[in-house]
RNA sequence: GGAGAGAUGCCUGAGUGGUUGAAAGGGGCGGUCUCGAAAACCGUUGUACCUUCGGGUACCCGGGGUUCGAAUCCCCGUCUCUCCGCCA
């Protein structure tokens, strides 16, 4: 969420910020309106405690000396009731007041593009060869159909579209690709591995964003339990510091997880349907950072860095993007995408986004520091990237790597990890 | 799932209705002493909100209630620990 004090003494800023992203103004007014009546009613309040904290004291000197203060007592009990009723007033507006901040997106930095959606986006640069085929490449689903490594039919049966059913080295390749990431990401990036829970409480996805703006795109576990099944690892691995005030000394901290992710795709019926494009469980490597704020857009680039390198390694084709005001996203200030290329499908496909959200999301989930012994606690910057989603990795591996004989050569640094080199 | 115990400041831990934002000890920070350090001694050490910038309000796991007044009493919830049951 967006600083108060902010949005009262430069409404204007986020008027345009707004606006850039096609998000509705109306909501900076309700906020002005509701901010404005929960002080009035607040400073009431406010003062008539004062006076009864002072007046119960002074009738607790009374008793002390055996006076009678039943006048005061029968006063101060008409004061506690029109309190009770100010305070019943300010958790209103302040509920309000909750829903419509938590429905403000972010304000996107200087650099962000300004756009109205997705053909705004800024093709930043192209890295590495697009593949020349001296046969017609076939398409990931054929492939994966052929070599008995995923099993569309039976993923379904189990579960319904969108949940895959990997086979064989197929399974393989998933767990190689996950392992591989995490061991770069930790040996070479400088991150700490955590593996948090999947299911996670309603406080948290609210700490990043995903609630209540989102809450139709999640799974949710509602027999008693109002859990959500986590949509990415961001939302654990961020609000693991929910809450806290951290040592400065602690900061960098950089986290790295391993999880299934669970998406309903709700609202996108229809859209990439096929195959691996779309899906409703897949995994996904993330990296989390918690920075201090005067670092964050360099650790920005530096997170992007360590993305695009599983994808050098990886040797394939991918473009890098930024995305523009009207298509990034909620909690973001500024956003780097990066896109694959999937020479059948034909398709540039997205396996990264890469963020920062300034003080977004520190803010909601309470997440400070103390910037030196003394000094008042701070929010934090965090930021966080794929590196990378796993479907359409696999995707764009088998259509790139795949042999005129059907058969998928596999990527060097995985080979240790399938114990093949190639998948037939 | 059943029974019990508990949750207080950076930490340990006191407090069971009225100067308790909170004893005491530890830790941290500043100082005295010292060539320097340790020890000792002295001081200091929460967060958020409102403000007419004088102040004021709230917070002792969270939410309700009782009361003129709640860390303290009552109810609901969460979490932790112990025992029993179940279980990969």
């Amino acid at each position: 969420m967006l600083d108060p004090k902010l949005i009262r003494t430069e409404p204007d800023k986020v008027r345009q910020a707004l606006i850039n992203r096609n998000a509705p103004v109306s909501l900076l007014e309700d906020f002005i309106e509701l901010d404005a009546k929960r002080r009035a009613v607040l400073t009431k309040s406010e003062s008539l405690k004062a006076e009864r904290n002072a007046v119960s004291d002074e009738i607790a000197k009374m008793k002390k000396a055996k006076e009678n203060a039943d006048d005061k007592i029968k006063e101060m009990r008409e004061v506690s009731a029109e309190i009770k009723k100010l305070d019943g007033e300010v958790a209103e507006i302040d509920e309000k007041l909750k829903a419509v901040v938590y429905n403000i997106p972010n304000i996107p930095s200087d650099t962000t593009p300004v756009g109205k959606g997705e053909e705004d986006n800024v093709v930043l640069r192209y890295e590495g060869e697009k593949r020349e085929f001296d046969f017609e490449p076939a398409c990931h689903w054929d492939i994966a159909a052929k070599l008995d490594i995923i099993d569309f039919e039976r993923g379904s049966k189990i579960s319904g579209s969108g949940f895959i059913l990997y086979k064989g080295l197929g399974a393989k390749l998933e767990r190689a690709l996950f392992n591989w990431m995490l061991d770069l990401h930790t040996s070479e990036h400088g991150y700490t591995e955590v593996f948090p829970p999947y299911l996670i409480n309603r406080k948290a996805m609210t700490g990043t964003g995903q609630l209540p703006k989102f809450e139709e795109d999640m799974y949710h576990a509602d027999k008693g339990d109002d859990l959500f099944l986590d949509p990415t690892a961001e939302v654990p691995v961020t609000n693991m510091y929910m809450d806290e005030i951290l040592d400065a000394d602690m900061l960098p901290i950089y986290h790295t997880a391993y999880t299934a992710c669970f998406r309903r795709e709700a609202g996108s019926a229809g859209k990439d349907t096929r195959g691996l494009l779309r899906v409703h469980q897949f995994d996904k490597v993330e990296m989390v950072k918690f920075v201090r704020p005067e670092t964050s857009y360099e650790e920005h680039e530096t997170l992007l860095g360590n993305a695009e390198d599983v994808l050098k390694r990886l040797g394939i084709p991918y473009r890098v993007l930024s995305l523009c005001t009207g298509d990034i996203g909620f909690s973001a200030a500024k956003c780097y995408d990066l896109e694959i290329w999937a020479p059948a499908v034909g398709k540039w496909l997205e396996v990264s986004s890469c963020s920062n959200f300034e003080d977004f999301q520190a803010r909601r989930a309470n997440i400070r520091f103390r910037p030196a012994q003394g000094a008042k606690p701070e929010f934090i910057h965090t930021l966080n990237g794929s590196g990378v989603a796993l479907p359409r990795l696999v995707v764009s591996l088998i259509e790139n790597y795949q042999q005129p004989d059907g058969s998928v050569v596999v990527p060097e640094v995985l080979r240790p990890y399938m114990g093949t080199d190639v998948i037939k």
